[in-house]
DNA sequence: GCATAAATTCAAAGCGCTTTGAATGAAACA
DNA sequence: TGTTTCATTCAAAGCGCTTTGAATTTATGC
């Protein structure tokens, strides 16, 4: 069914019919609900592609699928997504996820520009002079960053505040009298990986404790890698008494590294891990409760999304910039160093 | 730059353009490749409603948010995922997420059909009469289902052997010793939950080994339930001897419940966990290794993709039904049951 | 009761593409 | 050379909607 057979069903024109539909004031009450009443009954709903070629607008909002495997689609990128697709429904827009064909990311997104499929971008997971950050503000398209960039045009763009995360965590470590503190993060090049890196060799430098490069560790977020690289660090003498991780999975594998090489979590090693709440892997429920950083990626999606949206609706691009602060929540997996039994 | 634009500083009309474009054989060879130049140096690419409508076509399949909101978005969802949008990158198709609003999710599928913003749709979770998935068949659009249910006409599903999974794990732990076997999955009502109860049923059942209701639990997939429902069961005296989990997050749960009652895993407490293959958590480097029923998920979703552009070019859906054979992988956190250390 | 304003409704143009049916020019045939 | 055929190209119609500008009906003022 389309517009015109529902308007000769109404004996109206397709003018009034798409006015009523469309919530236009000029339509009378009675009208009105005559045609409400028929759309409902004749299942219609306007063509979207006419409707979005008529209008210029799509009503829908495009992410590329992350660019190297191993970043597609972890937790971290279900989470966002669930935070952007939670925003999304409450202004009725779609989420377009279009693949990367050959390789070509800078190219898929140009093409995703001109084809018109979305009426704004989401970019995730920036390298400190992100490219296709530079490309979408030449091209003067929407779109919202998450993460930062070194960039300095003005775009809109949401990050946390990794560094701050990962100096408060430092920082504490040292209060309470760690001095051998190691880190496994993200891949170097992410902006958010520099950051954190930064935070802690700030902290650091600020007490002028040494950095120990054999203590800094960028791989991707799996507790494989987080074992390992525990493990590695742990068999250096003298370990680290304390260990930054960069994503629960991350510390699961160093809880397991810890565990197997006999210490005790908490006291003989500590841990703090990054927390983006996951909601099926409880920071406070493990054994013993982990110490983190936290802030929600779900909640950035939901903001993001929300940001994007006040964009495509005219919102100037220039003083949308938030940094989120990071808690630091103590629990048991760190504490005091304490000297290893035997 | 649309059509008309580029058409006219070629000095072509738009009909040779948009064939040679489209790859039609009627054009000059010399054409074609000027005119691909041409578009390659605009950055020209047809506008994709505009295209569409003219074609009918979309290149785009949708999914809905899963339905309620402890399901929407977990890692099982994302490793999906990844794998459709593997696959339908093959096909320079998108993959599109609509929201359901209103809670009215039927009226979801129906809108999302009607307004033609996907040539297919990909449905997960069912129930056993799920509802959808009758309202899809009847609608006539193209759909897979990721699952099964027990409706009869004909329609296309793709689902592992979720009975047989349970039934082997289960008759496993039979046959080296255990009679005390319980079960933590997900919700009831979910085909999935439904079937994997039954394999483990008809496990006991074979061996003539009461089913005891205090064994059986279904909650959503968390880490945090996997402990409560382990911490339960473990709670009874005789406690079960081994626990079948329903996913990797569970599992970790119940491995903390058996250690924070301080029961040796693999022995006094022999733990088989369903693994869906997550990337970031492998079941063989826990301590112990987990022994699993293994199925990727992740390749589930990349075959299903291919199956429901198979139906979009006319495929008949009658004989589209896979049911894939589950792996049981022993490993050390199961064995035979021993008696608690006192 | 008539002129004017306000409230409704409508016919037709346009969004940018594909595709049908016709036109053109070149090559092949007789 | 005139006629066919084939290879290219084109003008125009159509996809289903929104929106402009005009037409009609109804309400209001004097």
């Amino acid at each position: 069914m389309k517009l015109k057979d529902l308007a000769e069903q109404l004996g109206l024109s397709q003018t009034t019919v798409s006015r009523a539909l469309n919530g236009y004031p000029e339509v009378n009450k009675a009208t009105r609900e005559r045609v409400a009443q028929a759309a409902q009954k004749f299942g219609y709903s306007a063509n979207a592609n006419a409707r979005r070629l008529a209008i210029g607008r799509v009503g829908a909002i495009g992410i590329l699928m992350p660019r190297d495997r191993s970043q597609r689609f972890g937790p971290h990128t279900s989470e966002f997504f669930s935070g952007l697709a939670e925003r999304l429904s409450l202004d009725e827009m779609d989420l377009l996820m279009s693949p990367v064909v050959n390789n070509d990311e800078l190219g898929a997104y140009r093409r995703l520009i001109s084809s018109k499929r979305v009426d704004g971008i989401i970019v995730t997971g920036p390298t400190l002079m992100d490219e296709r950050v530079a490309m979408l503000i030449e091209a003067k398209f929407p779109f919202v960053l998450h993460g930062r960039t070194n960039i300095q045009a003005p775009h809109a763009w949401l990050d946390i505040d990794n560094a701050g995360a990962f100096r408060q965590a430092t920082s504490h470590l040292i209060d309470i009298g760690h001095r051998r503190i190691a880190m496994i993060d993200g891949h170097k090049g992410h902006t958010f990986s520099e950051h954190r890196e930064t935070g802690y060799r700030e902290a650091l430098l600020e007490r002028r404790i040494p950095v120990d490069p054999r203590f800094i560790a960028h791989e991707h977020f799996s507790d494989e890698t987080g074992f390992h690289e525990a493990q590695r660090l742990l068999s250096y003498d003298p370990h680290p008494t304390a260990i930054l991780a960069g994503s629960m999975m991350t510390a699961l594998g160093v809880f397991r590294a810890i565990r197997s090489k006999g210490y005790e979590l908490g006291k003989e090693v500590s841990v703090i891990a990054h927390d983006d709440v996951f909601p099926y892997l409880n920071a406070s429920n493990m054994v013993p409760a982990m110490t983190t950083t936290r802030s929600s990626i779900r909640s950035a999606g939901s903001r993001i999304a929300e940001l994007l949206v006040q964009i495509i609706d005219g919102e100037p691009v220039e003083n949308i910039h938030e940094i989120w602060p990071v808690e630091l929540i103590l629990r048991q997996s760190s504490g005091p160093p304490v000297p290893p039994r035997r």
